[in-house]
DNA sequence: ATACGACTTAAACTAGGGTTTAAGTCAACC
DNA sequence: GGTTGACTTAAACCCTAGTTTAAGTCGTAT
């Protein structure tokens, strides 16, 4: 099996270092193993899981709730209907605030659309002249 | 001209007054006139500003960055392109944010696939004894 | 006139998510 | 064998975005 050190989980995903160490002293990440000298090695399972993990950062799931769902990936099979029930909510949430924004990006588009308007109407003025 | 209360504008935004009180202070909104008794009124411009400020704020704009925003709308007409330039960078911001939501959503997606099946080839196994 | 509820303020406090720091270990090169 | 560079740790620090608190004002109903 190939390991991972450090820098190198750091650059696959681009980002920091800190950030990994930070995630699993939040438990975010367990039984990283280590070398004789203490250092983290990664192991496939290991970036599958960070990944799964950043998947779910990046849709803003609080820590707490990544750290609970990481926790029952340790418990085992009996715990898979609580993590299915947790995607489940958390896709909608997503889906909800992916549609929030959607609509919050219409408004934007409207102020650009009337700047822009502005801007060539001056322009047509000052042809005018 | 109507004029609304803080308790109709949070009302009506559904947002809390402490959150109102909060963007004033922090110079989100400006010139909101007060009652003799020196309590906020919101014009129906004011109500429209709000309503920009959180369509920016929904869609994960800085507070320092919607003042900037917004003292320029205060400044005039000559910072019409300023706004422009702004609001087109943040589109693509949110654009961006978005896509990366939605691909980390496939993640999430895979997830709750491969649960169903385990939780699906569980029942199976059941029956079968 | 007094009690009540809605309103006000500045300032302190909280939570979330990191980053930085100080002090130290290890191993490989010169 | 000593310096260098990558690595380690716990704990302190920082920023953003609010919420809560303490103290007080106003005006209407009783």
């Amino acid at each position: 099996m190939k390991y991972c050190s450090i820098s190198e989980a750091s650059a696959k995903f681009n980002i920091s270092e800190s950030k990994l160490r930070y995630y699993e002293k939040q438990g975010l990440l367990t039984r990283i193993e280590r070398d004789k000298a203490g250092r983290r090695l990664f192991s496939e399972d290991q970036m599958a899981l960070l990944e799964t993990v950043l998947c779910l950062k990046n849709t803003h799931m609080p820590i707490s709730s990544i750290k609970q769902y990481m926790d029952w990936i340790e418990e085992g099979e009996n715990t898979v209907e609580l993590r299915l029930e947790m995607m489940n909510k958390h896709k909608q949430a997503v889906l909800d605030e992916i549609s929030s924004m959607t609509d919050s990006l219409k408004g934007i588009d409207f102020k650009i659309t009337r700047y822009s308007e502005r801007i060539q109407n001056r322009k047509n003025g000052e042809e005018e002249r």
